[in-house]
DNA sequence: GTGATACTGAAGGATATGCTTAACCAACCA
DNA sequence: TGGTTGGTTAAGCATATCCTTCAGTATCAC
């Protein structure tokens, strides 16, 4: 509980960068080796490897070595996380909307005007 | 690769950080002035202007000045594509998991071996 | 062995981020 | 009128981010 901010913290800081986006969305599709991931970057591998090591520190992206290969591949959790905090804020603001409409709905009411229409 | 993937980049950036976090869930709650929001926050009022200039420029937050106070509230749509982008990605790594426990099936099938347990 | 492939580590530089303080303007209020 | 409240602007500073190049190490093919 006390490291749920920190990581959310760094999901979504590592969602924030469009080439460590592609590389999430390339292994969404299927595992890859770090340079099938670098292939189609645009830069040099090194610069591949920094944006892996953070998608590793973040809990996004899990790799392992076989040989001179390290695979990559997805981890669902920590964006599942991310989704949740998302989905957990528009419960609260869908909450409030209903509430500011059953006020409406009662004043309407009392105020023997016409029926509220939604 | 300027404007669509620019607005996730925005949308993200905004809220990996977690004053900005804080600042959307009190949002989410009820609309707020500057000053509403700048109180539980331990840092100087310009710096929450400077995060919530970030939110607004992400289009999660929007404001309106009514004679001195500005007052804020959520904007759905933006933290809406964030999280459609992220279910875009599980849809796609759910897909390709079926498409792994079809093929391991019909291996099984084909063997004569018990189903798959998960 | 030799050479190519796949990755890793270290150092550095340009720019971005997250805060600060100081000064300022624009409503309200007594 | 003068003072307080609410917000805004500008400048500056420490650190973080994103990329580079150069120099490795470890594995594989022959």
């Amino acid at each position: 509980m006390l490291n749920q901010p920190a990581a959310l913290d760094l999901t979504f800081h590592a969602l924030a960068d469009p080439t460590r986006r592609a590389i999430v969305e390339r292994l969404s599709h299927s595992p890859a080796s770090v340079s099938d991931l670098a292939r189609p970057l645009a830069m040099s591998l090194p610069a591949v490897m920094q944006h892996l090591a953070l998608l590793e520190a973040s809990g996004l992206v899990v790799s392992e070595k076989t040989g001179r290969v390290r695979t990559c591949r997805i981890e669902p959790l920590a964006m599942r996380q991310a989704e949740e905090w998302i989905q957990a804020r528009r419960r609260e603001w869908v909450a409030r909307l209903d509430r500011l409409g059953a006020y409406l709905n009662e004043l309407q009411g009392k105020g023997g005007g016409d029926g509220p229409h939604e």
